[in-house]
DNA sequence: GTCTATAATAGGATAGAC
DNA sequence: GTCTATCCTATTATAGAC
């Protein structure tokens, strides 16, 4: 039973929270239902294209939460090392010391349209390009920085997975503690 | 419109498919079916638990392919180099140069059971194992090869993520090369 | 904007003939 | 072992009142 809510962007934080645990086909409109406290009229008021919808604004949610959390701050004037610090301590309360998973992860191999896939994909580009800025701070140059980046997301990507199937974190904290090795 | 099938392997590997491609939940009996060339009834001829037991075949089947194309292999006789390439080079094939899915990562966040999970954990356990071995053979020293093989094989899950959202192939690519490095 | 009610269909699963 | 036929529930989606 949740509690009501009032702004269009609590209820996709609700709709957020159940694509990312439970994945596109996993999460039934019962689901979205209840999480929201919405009946499905409701839902199809606000979303009238259905799951599909309410999965691309969930997308066009996480690319704002990447900017304000890690794209903004990559851009700080503090120190380099205090701007790796506040990413790794946001991503490690995001996703809950590792034991969360990651609704970009979920919805990339689901079924979905070309919308969502774009929301999917810009969502991943923002985040890898403000890692690969701070990678070039630290002095890589441009194209070391980009593979850098690109292979720092996908290593917590699978640390997330790894976390699913064995409950090991080991890895998500390695890869937390990679990343501040940055400024090393 | 599948070939007709004989042993129960090849019933398993058709299922095999469809959970790689479309996840648990995406994967429906009618899916499932289809592919196997089998009416729904004769699925629970050989599966009476239903989708779940075919899931925990199927990752049965993954342990194996796991234990025979990268355990084996790495405790062969082989100069270590050798060994290595012949992992990337079944892994590339395997994985369609980074373009196809892993069932076990389709499977780590979906809501299957104890016995499925259990098959997961394994094949998860196999693959790190031999991994951790090949670092081991490199020179790292056991934690540190441990930690290696975790990682690296985060990395090549999520790298298949990426190639899912963004259709680039190249963090796969990167991470079989770091594979073959330790070679070096 | 939200609700109750209701389609209409797909989904998982079973019965029983062959 | 496989099939056809069927069941029941969950699921997506819509209609129409408030």
């Amino acid at each position: 039973m949740p509690a009501p809510l009032a702004t269009k962007d609590q209820i996709i934080d609700r709709l957020f929270s159940v694509f990312r645990e439970r994945g596109f086909d996993g999460a039934s409109l019962a689901d979205l239902s209840q999480a929201t406290g919405l009946g499905k009229s409701s839902l199809y008021h606000h979303f009238p294209g259905g799951k599909e919808q309410m999965a691309e604004a969930v997308l066009t949610r996480a690319t704002a939460l990447i900017d304000r959390t890690i794209v903004e701050v990559a851009r700080g004037p503090e120190p380099l090392k205090t701007r790796l610090r506040k990413i790794v301590v946001a991503l490690a309360q995001f996703y809950e010391g590792g034991r969360a998973s990651c609704v970009l992860g979920q919805l990339a191999t689901a079924a979905i349209g070309a919308p969502a896939r774009h929301g999917l994909r810009l969502a991943f580009a923002h985040w890898i390009g403000a890692i690969a800025a701070l990678a070039g701070e630290s002095g890589m140059p441009p194209a070391r920085a980009r593979a850098f980046a690109e292979d720092w997301v996908a290593r917590l990507q699978g640390a997330l997975i790894l976390q699913a199937a064995s409950g090991d974190t080991a890895p998500f904290k390695r890869a937390m503690a990679a990343l501040q090795e940055l400024a090393a």
